[in-house]
DNA sequence: TTGTATGCGTTATCAG
DNA sequence: CTGATAACGCATACAA
């Protein structure tokens, strides 16, 4: 048999005190004694009381919720933001949603549309791959909820805040140290170039070759998923070049190592035949022989950053939007061969 | 300027209906004209109206969320958990607050309450390492609130559901593999024992042992964190012993992965010297060679199955709790050499 | 320092 | 098929 619910109210006779008093007293509110606070407390915890964030939330409309879009949650990228994430909201009093649209603009908007109805009090997206525009956060403007993109935002100018790396400076830099070792026929495996970090990563590969004298040639950009079997593949499809390129710029580990591996067991050595660069700095990128050179992509620091943004917005009511970019930080592994 | 959130009272005065009418025309109550219906539900639209879901949950106290606490949210393995989740709870109208105990019986508590107080209708837990007793859970069975625990669940006997794999047998069947390729002298490093995963795969390790008539002894157990630094130390301790040992049962991947590296990069031969076995079939394990013998541990499906279970049991009000086991497939490419 | 009264936006009950 | 009305549990403006 389920038992009622226990209520401010139920507090308030078994106190003899007025629902208003308790309701204060069980935030320790200013305004009433020390003593009935801690006794209203105490008899709170006897009866079993639960308070109902739900009522709480309705009244005050503000629910202490964030909403969380992002592509897919299993990627080791994406599940360090959201740790980082996690763990900030908590700090600051809050919790998430979080929720997948699986790289289709179909379900990100079904998932905005959830979480608007839900009353998050500020959503923070990662894009999905079709993203083209951002109509479908309007709502959210207009009830000046604010919305931060972190990692892959749209492309400026947009309403909205975010927080991301500096995608072209990473881009440039990796392709600087290829071509300082004296690569000349570089291969650029990148995403969906139509979204912004990877069509940033390619500005920058490209800015890299133009100042090397180097021309580009769109036949030296492959666009891939990034997973494990592209790598395979492009790996595959390398063997069959002449000749073989000298450098290959992958924007991530996973499709790195795995070009890598299968370049090895090809009998191609590398660092020696082809330089290869990677993306995000995995976990696993440090155990492999030869050491992949990387960009390392602040996971963690990004979702706490993103969540401390975005309560700022929320708590001072800011209608200003902020655009952050996060360092990063190179690491050249290739010259420890 | 914030316009005053439009209710179904609005379109109610818009259409001149009662606001009952609007509430059920809007879930296409099967006692509404479809005309009504149709009528309410364009001009709710026109008028940029958007459903409280706050307010419904209070008045049906059902909120369509579930709760989940996980040790941490960036492992690879508790990603994809996470990622099959919430897929499955999506699908059947659902949607999760996930929350992180950092391994911390304390956090753990207070992510419970505050799953208990947001009225969340099942909560899905992964213990952290410090959970001796599941107190903290009685709340929840005391309103018939559905708790399940995956991966990591208390010992039985327990009031709660769960959702595992039979890690005994998986540790059994591990251990006899490399058993009958002829390692005699194994070493078990796993990780705190004192979670039911780990111990299961220590007593189906022993139980393997014993069938070939091998002696067991607690210097061969070596208890980490599992991590690419634990590994790494492992293997430096690995190097110093005299005989070597001849297999090495590892309880995760990642740590497998570090340790088979580092011996490698001292002239070990994996599996020649040493046969390395791992745990949760990564990735980034399939790339390894020599290639590496695991289980693979089906994230997704656990975590589908995890949310179809609970909501089974939250939408029949089912009182029996259900324990269930999952299979796992062994991953043996150590003949592949 | 405490109490009174009201509304947040729904839905369920009951009556028409 | 539709309407009137009362909760759901809490927080706050205002009064005392």
């Amino acid at each position: 048999m389920q038992k009622k619910e226990v209520t401010i109210y139920d507090i308030a006779q078994a106190l003899q005190v007025s629902p208003a008093t308790v309701s204060r007293g069980l935030k320790n509110h200013p305004s009433i004694s020390k003593k009935t606070c801690q006794k209203i407390q105490e008899t709170a915890q006897k009866m079993g009381y639960r308070s109902n964030a739900l009522a709480s939330s309705l009244r005050t409309s503000r629910s202490f919720t964030l909403g969380v879009i992002v592509p897919r949650l299993d990627s080791n990228f994406m599940s360090t933001v959201l740790a980082g994430m996690e763990k900030s909201a908590v700090e600051l009093g809050y919790h998430l949603i979080i929720m997948q649209s699986f790289e289709t603009l179909e379900k990100e908007k079904e998932c905005a549309q959830l979480l608007f109805n839900h009353r998050v009090d500020g959503l923070l997206v990662s894009t999905s791959a079709e993203t083209g525009h951002i109509e479908h956060f309007a709502p959210f403007l207009a009830k000046s909820i604010p919305v931060l993109f972190f990692d892959r935002a749209p492309l400026d100018p947009h309403p909205f805040s975010s927080v991301t790396i500096d995608n072209h400076r990473a881009g440039y830099e990796l392709t600087r140290i290829m071509l300082q070792k004296g690569a000349t026929r570089l291969l650029h495996i990148t995403g969906n170039t139509g979204l912004r970090v990877y069509k940033e990563r390619l500005e920058g590969f490209k800015a890299a070759l133009k100042e090397f004298n180097l021309s580009y040639s769109t036949d030296n950009l492959w666009q891939t998923n990034l997973g494990v079997e592209d790598g395979i593949r492009a790996a595959a499809k390398i063997l069959q070049m002449h000749p073989l390129p000298d450098g290959i710029f992958v924007a991530n580990d996973t499709c790195a190592i795995a070009i890598i591996n299968h370049l090895q067991s090809n009998n191609i050595l590398i660092p020696g035949q082809i330089q290869v660069s990677g993306f995000n700095n995995d976990p696993f990128a440090s155990l492999f022989t030869p050491q992949l050179t990387t960009v390392e992509y602040p996971g963690i620091a990004m979702g706490e950053r993103a969540v401390e943004t975005i309560i700022d917005l929320i708590q001072n009511k800011i209608k200003t939007t902020k655009k952050e970019s996060l360092d990063f930080k190179l690491i050249n592994r290739s010259s420890t061969r």
